[in-house]
DNA sequence: ACGTCGCCCACAT
DNA sequence: TGGGCGACGT
């Protein structure tokens, strides 16, 4: 696994999101992640060599989903393993080797269900799998790249290059590589945590204040890491507690050495400095230039020549084809593939390990120019998103809170095209699958001549997101999924219980119904307009945490009761409902009833029942809710449907988000200076007032409705923003200071603040 | 009292 | 496998 313990140090700037605000971004995804949860799903074939490519479509159904939600993926594979690596790798291979063994004679002996849960801790994902997924995103023209090393080291070099806007990961040792967004924990609904860099300030488990991404880098290496191993008592608390005291490395290993209470390898340092250096410089492919480079620049004095724990540099022609996915990263042979082009599911298979063969089948690649597969990411517009997206999160029912979740989700996203069965094979088991791959090197590997490796094992799972996205053409676009009508569900899920969801959340099989429906109601928007609103609830509140959505949720509940099930979607009465309610969402035609059911909704909910924030929320919530409605024009996403993405995104404003207003909430009380940063407020750039307005509504942002999407809008929020010091609050800094924060002392800063972010933006505003 | 480490439970399949 | 919770050690 990558850094344990980082994500939960850094719970506090999670921000809860959905996957739908990254519309229109390209996000690079850790395609081992899927692949191995795929191949979980048909990990008994796999072991017996059989032709099977089930983990592909499991890939596929994760893309759509993306797709569906207006995100473009930018699939990373993992390539050669890093030197000091090699020798764990096979050591490693073997156990598998066993594992497969004993799950095949488990097997034999009657035992199926035994024989899984070995042959799943037994997965290789090979290069030959990847290729086979390579194939059918060339199909759905999905950008991808083979990293040459590890796929962190790339997918961060995408990041920095802005090839990508963000990271969908697992692996927490990303962070640690600099990346900026990490979303994390998504889920097949769309549902996610997104990390982001610039928050770190504002964490509050311990101050990143003052601290760059060195130190945070050692603080991470200093606890253990794939590259070196840890030191027996020394976490993540303590290694930021000796950053902060000693500043140094060298200090803190010659004072712990001085003390004497642990024990530190005589060549911990040269280890220390190697896993710095390949956290640093890793290398990585770089699709503009075609060829390999550090993943940050070199210093002038140092070479690459001094470096050979991070791998050895790979020719230009031959990382190309690497890249692309023809040569195997590791034998650096051809991979050949038997017979894909069939897309059914049953093509030939490749042997579990070793299709690479010399020659290669003209016809397995298709002779598209290498450049096509990094260029072309198309995005697309929100409006041939499906507006009927709201489904009940089963998962996250039960969740941290307990309470029931209602969100909307995109359901099919059905292309039909490649999908074979639509069967979701949702989640595979969310076990790390890198680990399997990688892991960390013990140290003495590290010594060793190499250097050291890096195995990171990371826990990659990325959430489950099984639908595929529609937005091909071909396909009806939204209007076509199949899947369970939103609306229905809303009510369902929401009166009723979260099981609604059923199998196939995204594809229903019948779902065609539904499509129907959908792309009749004119204010399909009204959906999506949902959608955000709820969406908001738990960014705004809580980019603290999910307990928003459960309320959220539990409101729609009590509505639901009454409503029917979510089975008719379409036609259903619960359709009529989610309309009401979407309705009332919407701005220009709230429905009252919708509104009143708002209104009444805290009473329904169960409260949170989280201890913190409760009361608060509780409390507030109807009031917000009403108030909200009322209050928030959102005339932007009014006017026009939700689906159609009009607006490009507006890059130019720099907005913060809670977490970032947080950070400089604490910066400011902290030492440092800031008052530039804190002062600064201006008239808020961003292209949708909605937002704002809802922001400086004093409620408890989280309740807005939010209008139908406003990509620029959301673009513009989640965009990478400049320098986090030069940002001026906006009014996502309100939201930050929600309810949804824990932190008490903040609280009180933030009630004053909203109320004065409340002014501004209405003069803005309006 | 805090932090780390180990055990138990769970999620999703 | 990962997260949460409880116990032990500093």
């Amino acid at each position: 696994m990558g850094i344990q313990g980082l994500l939960p140090l850094l719970k506090s700037i999670h921000r809860p999101t959905e996957l739908k605000k990254f519309s229109g971004e390209t996000l690079g995804v850790d395609a081992y992640g899927w692949l191995h949860r795929g191949a979980i799903s048909c990990a008994i074939e796999l072991a017996q060599g059989k032709p099977t490519r089930k983990y592909v479509d499991f890939a596929m159904n994760r893309v759509r989903m993306l797709k569906h939600f207006g995100v473009t993926p930018y699939l990373v594979f993992d390539g050669d393993f890093l030197p000091s690596k090699a020798a764990t790798e096979a050591s490693r291979s073997k156990r598998r080797e066993d594992g497969k063994k004993l799950g095949l004679e488990l097997l034999k002996a009657g035992k199926p269900s035994q024989a899984h849960q070995e042959l799943q801790k037994a997965i290789d994902v090979t290069p030959e799998m990847a290729r086979h997924l390579i194939e059918a995103l060339k199909k759905a023209n999905i950008p991808y790249v083979v990293a040459p090393y590890e796929a962190d080291a790339q997918l961060v070099y995408l990041e920095r290059q802005g090839i990508t806007s963000g990271i969908i990961s697992e692996d927490s040792d990303l962070l640690v590589f600099g990346a900026k967004r990490l979303i994390t924990k998504l889920d097949q609904y769309g549902q996610c945590v997104e990390v982001n860099r610039r928050d770190f300030n504002a964490c509050r488990e311990v101050s990143f204040i003052g601290w760059d991404d060195r130190l945070f880098r050692q603080m991470a290496i200093l606890s253990g890491c794939d590259y070196l191993d840890s030191i027996p008592s020394l976490g993540l608390k303590t290694a930021h507690r000796l950053l902060r005291k000693h500043k140094t490395v060298e200090r803190i290993i010659r004072t712990l050495r001085f003390e004497g209470k642990h024990r530190i390898p005589a060549d911990y340092l040269a280890l220390f400095h190697q896993a710095e250096q390949t956290f640093l410089y890793q290398w990585a492919f770089c699709p503009t230039t075609k060829q390999l480079v550090n993943l940050t620049t070199l210093p002038p004095d140092l070479s690459p020549d001094q470096l050979s724990f991070i791998g050895s540099f790979v020719e230009p022609q031959l990382a190309q084809r690497i890249a692309v996915g023809d040569i195997n990263p590791i034998t650096k042979q051809e991979i050949v593939i038997p017979a894909p082009p069939s897309p059914r599911k049953r093509t030939a298979s490749t042997a579990h390990r070793g299709s690479i063969m010399q020659s290669q089948s003209p016809r397995d690649t298709p002779k598209k120019p290498i450049d096509a597969y990094f260029k072309d990411y198309h995005r697309k517009p929100l409006a041939e998103m499906d507006p009927n997206c709201f489904h009940v999160n089963p998962g996250r029912v039960t969740n941290e809170g307990t309470q029931p979740i209602v969100f909307p989700l995109p359901r099919p996203y059905v292309d039909g095209a490649d999908l074979s069965p639509p069967r979701t094979y949702l989640n595979g088991d969310r076990r790390s699958p890198r680990v399997l791959r990688r892991r960390t090197e013990p140290i003495s590997n590290l010594l060793a001549g190499n250097g050291r490796s890096l195995a990171s094992g990371s826990r990659r799972r990325t959430g489950g997101l099984e639908a595929g996205a529609s937005h091909h053409p071909g396909n009806a676009i939204a209007g076509i999924n199949p899947r369970p009508p939103k609306k229905a569900r809303l009510c369902d899920d929401v009166g009723l219980r979260l099981s609604a969801e059923e199998k196939s959340k995204f594809f229903s099989p019948s779902g065609s119904k539904a499509q129907t429906a959908r792309k009749g109601e004119g204010y399909l928007m009204s959906d999506d307009s949902i959608e955000e609103a709820l969406k908001e609830l738990p960014d705004v509140e809580g980019w603290s945490k999910q307990p928003d959505r459960r309320r959220t949720i539990a409101v729609f509940q009590g509505e639901s009761g009454t409503l029917n099930n979510g089975e008719n979607a379409s036609s259903g009465s619960s359709a009529d409902l989610a309309r009401e309610i979407l309705g009332t969402v919407i701005p220009g035609t709230p429905p009252k009833s919708a509104l009143g059911r708002f209104s009444y909704i805290p009473n329904a909910l169960p409260h949170d029942s989280r201890p913190t924030r409760t009361a608060t929320r509780q409390g507030s919530i109807s009031s917000m809710r009403s108030s909200l409605i009322s209050l928030t024009p959102m005339s932007t996403s009014s006017s026009q449907p939700s689906t159609t993405r009009t607006t490009p995104p507006t890059q130019a404003t720099p907005q913060l988000t809670p977490l970032q207003q947080l950070e400089r909430k604490a910066v400011s009380r902290g030492k440092e200076s800031p008052t530039s940063k804190l002062v600064v407020p201006r008239a808020p750039k961003r292209s949708s007032l909605g937002r704002m307005s809802l922001d400086s509504i004093p409620v408890n942002p989280a309740f807005v409705p939010l209008p139908p999407v406003d990509v620029a809008e959301l673009e513009a929020l989640n965009r990478p923003v400049g320098s986090e010091d030069l940002l001026v609050p906006e009014s996502e800094t309100e939201e930050l200071e929600g309810p949804g924060l824990d932190n008490t002392v903040l609280t009180a800063k933030k009630a004053s603040r909203r109320t004065m972010n409340l002014s501004q933006y209405r003069f803005t505003l309006s």
